[in-house]
DNA sequence: AATACATTTGAACAGTTGTTCAAATGTTTG
DNA sequence: CAAACATTTGAACAACTGTTCAAATGTATT
């Protein structure tokens, strides 16, 4: 996570006029939302963690399935399941011994469709 | 970036049938593209990055400015521009010393849109 | 209660990331 | 061409991340 600074001068003079700054300052989003916001992006970061929601899209699925589709170990599905519950993007329910994750909602298939379409520009 | 791992068997027997496993490996993208995916969110997945397209937003805008705008050092900012450059999120131009940069398409607002969206369910 | 199986958890490790500082590169002006 | 200023770059450092391995927890069956 990044860390906040303390400015230092850095040109003469700025070209931005004061109001356009001030604008900026006005439309920019609270800071603990940038940071949740980048939190979110972040979890969409991770090969592995695309990989299983790409899973997900097709069916809910228990762990061990998951880890024998993606060629993955149950330890590592496991781990990166639990960052995408944290990240409120998958859901599951318990039966029995085992455990089945589906997809949270409907946003998760438009983030990574979008993020899809500016690849493949 | 996730290392691929050799398989070991998990659980006893799938839960999910061969065709499933097989549909879902039918859908699921290259694996160049999953990285490239998860590469270009990962840009996302910092705000301080997420704050320089926000300012970007508003206005096309200079290093030194952008810099001042968000209290931070110059160097630091042309760094994490690199990055977004790098994605195709921004774009510059050159005026004499001057570098002015500027959002590259819509995609950046409607993926932040989206992020936007869902952290606030 | 003991065993078996599915899943989770924690520690450890290597690899990656964001900022800083100092130095280099571009560009204009005297 | 020298000085001034805007920007970029590279090395270094601390902080963070994803996987592995071993051990713990849950749940059902006998």
């Amino acid at each position: 996570m990044a860390t906040v600074k303390e400015n230092v001068p850095s040109c003469e003079f700025m070209h931005a006029h004061p109001e356009l700054i001030e604008k900026v300052n006005q439309k920019m989003p609270a800071l603990d939302e940038l940071y949740e916001l980048a939190e979110l992006f972040s979890v969409f970061g991770d090969s592995t963690r695309i990989r299983i929601l790409y899973v997900l899209f097709e069916s809910e699925m228990c762990v061990c399935d998951i880890a024998q589709t993606l060629e993955m170990t149950v330890s590592a599905v496991s781990h990166q399941l639990r960052v995408l519950k944290q990240a409120d993007l998958v859901r599951y329910r318990r039966e029995g011994k085992t455990v089945f994750y589906s997809l949270a909602d409907d946003h998760v298939k438009s983030i990574l469709g979008q993020g899809m379409e500016h690849i493949k520009e």
